[in-house]
DNA sequence: CTTGCTGCAAAACTTTTGCAGTTAG
DNA sequence: CTAACTGCAAAAGTTTTGCAGCAAG
């Protein structure tokens, strides 16, 4: 899919700079930090200011558009495209190394606190423990 | 329960604001940041600084006393006592409102995982959306 | 045109680190 | 006594804010 081109979300403004945002986004497989965002932008040839970044982030994940989420004890929030389709991830303890997890435990779940006075909008799961390379003998 | 006489953790040296910041763990319901910590204990009486807070609670964590999480779009990092048993949250988008949940769906998934050349040590489930006071019409 | 975005600088926050003096065991 | 902890100051790192100029619709 040729970000960039169709597919613009609604209400918000297109320029080269989100545009650029967006492909990164979704040519990721994982979660990015902000500052992972600068960076590739800057190997892409257009950059932008971090504080752009920031606040563009902040503006695709009141739309909507983007997931805002904190990874285990790494201290940067980081950002993925809001797919539509469940992710969640195990983190490794030692590498720090993010694994994708594909069917969602939650599925049966939510309905059932869905009936106690609590409107779930989503939710956010994370696994942390040892990866295979690093799992101590 | 009386906390600061008697079950100290074993292998952490007992100070006063040590004492202090595990009364305070173990009397919240909820997580509790460490300005949070710093706050209560100055109306308790016994302050303690911000780095003696993140250090202690540093050391408390690779104890295995207290858990570190970070809340949905809080910026800043909580931490509660691990009192091995599952507790997991609800936190309203809002008014930022947390509400336990007690029972875990991930007890059957967990096992699942583990065949999969990962370890699990633990897992952190959030749940957002909106409580019933803040729910829009 | 006109509104809203961007670059840039600088502030605001949270968290970490270094060091000297104090305290617990 | 000695190692470890605390207060304090200051640094480090991430995120936010303000403002003037620029770009998109």
């Amino acid at each position: 899919m040729k970000e960039g081109q169709n597919n613009w979300p609604a209400g918000i403004k297109r320029t080269r700079q989100r545009e650029s945002m967006l492909s990164i986004l979704n040519n990721s497989e994982k979660p990015l930090s902000a500052a992972d965002i600068c960076t590739k932008m800057e190997r892409s040839g257009g950059s932008a200011w971090l504080s752009t970044v920031y606040r563009t982030l902040e503006l695709f994940v009141k739309k909507g558009v983007v997931i805002k989420t904190n990874v285990m004890n790494h201290e940067m929030a980081v950002y993925e495209l809001n797919r539509f389709k469940h992710k969640h991830y195990a983190v490794c303890m030692n590498c720090r190394k993010i694994i994708a997890i594909d069917n969602c435990p939650m599925e049966k779940f939510i309905p059932q606190l869905a009936d106690e006075d609590f409107r779930v909008m989503g939710h956010n799961l994370e696994i942390f423990g040892f990866c295979k390379d690093c799992d101590p003998p």
